[in-house]
DNA sequence: CTTTTCTCGTTAGCCGCCTAACTATCCGGC
DNA sequence: GCCGGATAGTTAGGCGGCTAACGAGAAAAG
């Protein structure tokens, strides 16, 4: 699960001691990076402990979100069945990842795994009753956390954080402009 | 390796939707929630990316970094040989694992285990010239995907991020306060 | 119409993480 | 001194990611 390289995150100092030995380090870089791992993997854990107290992975959850549907992609009603294509596209997975994961969810009866009708290659998932219902049992609890965990943030600051995330996932993600991308720059003096 | 539910954001919007069905789902805590977890994820990708190239994988990396000491821990000299035990609090993965991760950097050379000379339970885990020489050959490409991505924030947004970050996370690993702790909090509406 | 090429889902095998159980060792009470 | 409980490391088994290779089916090229 842990995303991470040092639990105990370094103080800075011995980041700027470390920066003296590599040119290339940047202390507040490096302490950015460093904090925004190790709280992304934190919150993570909180929302995990409480899906896995339902025997639902973070895979499974996504997947059931997914189909789920909840406004996601402009123009869909709810509750349409995908391809596994699709799920893995939105889940973020690789699709053989998704054949595993809707095996685990069919065999537990909260998805339903049926030929597709028009093109005989492809496989239509759909949520079942059941998969509908675990989902409204947990969403509420799943929502509480996450609310919780924010609490201590103002709205001002809510709206800042997000902007400083979007800032470096912008980056991370590349909008590939040519000479640009990252491993063009980066392995430019290696 | 995605922490991910939604790989495509979900609009404000539908958030503000979906809090109508929800009562308890608070749309600005779950957009920074969800960016955050989306966020970091993608930072992790990067670095993990570098770091595969040379056969590391992050638990790996982890290992060498604790044992090659970076000014971890007050007043220890580097390249202090740890036992298993004290790798696995600092890396925050479980002993099991470990096991695994020193078994595969011991066959590639990069860490040795002898036996601990006082107590006959443990072992002595150190880092060898080899794995010394690999991390300083990585290690500057490694500062400089931190400095990279981190580039879009001036310094002033940087030390913001920290804060934000800082706050979220002290929230997430508690400093149970007793009846505060999340686990009270939450299941008590469950 | 045939053949090539592409796409879909699955399979097989690897790896890192987990938990639970086990063995060996140390230590504290009697 | 001995014996029960703590502690260190490993092992066994599971799970969810990944990549690579596959066969079935669709689509494009001829």
């Amino acid at each position: 699960m842990p995303h991470l390289m040092l639990k105990d995150l370094p103080r800075y100092e011995c980041l700027l001691e470390a920066a003296r030995e590599f040119p290339d380090l940047d202390p507040s870089a490096t302490e950015v990076f460093l904090h925004l791992l190790r709280t992304g993997d934190e919150a993570f854990r909180v929302v995990d402990t409480h899906l896995a107290q339902h025997d639902i992975s973070q895979g499974r959850f996504g997947v059931l979100m997914a189909l789920w549907g909840n406004c996601q992609r402009a123009g869909s009603e709810n509750e349409k069945p995908l391809t596994p294509a699709e799920l893995a596209d939105r889940t973020g997975v690789t699709r053989a990842t998704i054949t595993g994961l809707v095996d685990t969810l069919e065999a537990a009866g909260f998805v339903t795994r049926t030929p597709h009708p028009d093109d005989r290659r492809m496989m239509s998932v759909g949520l079942t009753k059941r998969g509908e219902k675990l989902l409204v049992r947990i969403l509420p609890a799943h929502f509480r956390r996450m609310a919780w965990l924010m609490e201590p943030l103002s709205e001002t600051e809510r709206k800042t954080f997000v902007r400083l995330l979007t800032k470096v996932l912008t980056r991370a993600t590349g909008e590939q402009t040519g000479a640009e991308s990252a491993e063009a720059v980066l392995s430019a003096r290696a």
